[in-house]
DNA sequence: CGCAGTTTTGATTCATCTCAATTTGTGTGG
DNA sequence: CCACACAAATTGAGATGAATCAAAACTGCG
């Protein structure tokens, strides 16, 4: 059924055994990120029955990939721990970083469309995710209205996202794309409960680049010239924010 | 006057009658557009009760707005004639064309995540539009599985969409884009049976200029450019493509 | 038919890229 | 635990593509 290709687990629950210890202990009505995965005002019941809808788990170790542009698609993955990004390549050699997932975010959404996965997903640390088989979501969406209506929220929301995304490569320039940058994940690292002004960056200069549609030589002077004006400390991948309210200012300001 | 409130109309079936005058008129059964809009392979069935889901239809003048960036959204729209622009703002004054939408595409799924319109959509000539009400496609969607699955891949597809542009802006060069540009329409005019290698462009040099990230002189500079290497015959709003086959072989070339 | 909006073209400036050298950090194995 | 090799990050100098500023030509709309 869930044909896991890409990387054979011996952890991996064999069948889709509904309520095995294996998949109590991962059962979606226990787990501490529902607020992020799931829609709010489900019954008891509607529950139950995502509980079963997403039966197993998977870990990939960092750097691995969790799909590839090209496989079939067969279901979607919500990031349990860890950190991911998603990219594009094209036949030259340039490749475009789409995203970047932390926990409770969901991956391969843009498989559904062609049943095949358009782009790749990179664990950049240790990570886990559920996985969701489609056909299934699919179904039990169509009996749960309030998943159905989640799912689509979902959906449009990434469309949304990638609309700002947009905008940022179209009309700003290197150090407003990199102040909205660290702006959007301090947001995201505050709704999981971390600090919204110390973290540390899970992906390289030339990954934060290609998703800014910047060299990395340019991120990195554009890190250096904030510490320098004091916005924010940072040394290689740990960033902590000094000015939160300046490095907003940044985005708001006209750019001539 | 658009208070044509997007439930109560005149001119819609009142009970579940599946073929009055009217309805005939607007039926999607009836659509020539309906390869682009609707899943294949529904029964009789499912295609009348998608005809009355489908049931009116608005016209939006040249330059007017089809809804506005925090217009309450309840509807989707499906393009039945003419051509919309899609676009985002900022306070100050920088906005970003995020998409270009012919007969048959769909608009407004920006709107499903927080039940709120998030950007413009503006007719860039005289059309005319199917308004899709947006509870009611969900619930006929939960009923009727292809309606579900199209919809879902319309939504991916549009995600995916959306990282094509992501590429487009983070590591084309100008005319890179532009030729991009060109041969995506070319493709969209061809699957609506127009020619491939003769259209008229609907939107200004500006608004190519925001959509591809670049400044309006830029895009002519790149126009102009073309036309001197003989791979289009450019006049204003009408376009010629001279050579397919060169103009693609910019793209896939390496940029150094 | 005239005027406003659009497009083209030129000259100059500027932000980012490119190339290159150095420093710093990280993981591995002795 | 340290040393080494390799990856990542920083920094500088110079090249370049696109932005900006400016003016002229064109178009089509009212």
């Amino acid at each position: 059924m869930t044909n896991i290709k890409l990387q054979p687990k011996p952890d991996a629950p064999t069948k889709s055994v509904p309520l095995t210890f294996d998949a109590l202990k991962v059962a979606c009505s226990q787990c501490n990120l529902r607020e992020l995965c799931l829609p709010l005002g489900m019954t008891e019941d509607e529950m139950v029955r995502v509980d079963t809808l997403v039966g197993a788990r998977r870990k990939i170790k960092r750097g691995h990939h969790l799909y590839r542009a090209g496989d079939p698609f067969e279901a979607i993955y919500a990031v349990k721990t860890g950190f991911f990004k998603t990219d594009v390549l094209i036949e030259d050699g340039r490749d475009q970083v789409t995203g970047f997932l932390m926990a409770g975010e969901l991956l391969g959404l843009d498989g559904i469309s062609s049943e095949t996965h358009t782009c790749n997903a990179v664990a950049l640390e240790d990570s886990e995710v559920c996985l969701i088989p489609y056909e299934e979501l699919e179904r039990l969406s169509s009996e749960v209205r309030t998943l159905q209506r989640h799912f689509h929220k979902v959906m449009s929301r990434e469309i949304v996202r990638e609309h700002g995304v947009m905008m940022l490569l179209g009309t700003m320039r290197a150090e407003e794309r990199l102040a909205a940058f660290l702006l959007n994940l301090s947001q995201r690292f505050t709704a999981r409960g971390y600090s919204p002004t110390e973290f540390h960056l899970r992906m390289t200069r030339e990954e934060i680049g290609s998703y800014l549609g910047l060299k990395l030589e340019t991120v990195s002077r554009a890190f250096s010239r904030f510490q320098e004006e004091g916005l924010i400390n940072v040394q290689q991948k740990y960033v902590h924010i000094l000015d939160y309210e300046r490095l907003r200012h940044l985005l708001s300001r006209c750019p001539a």
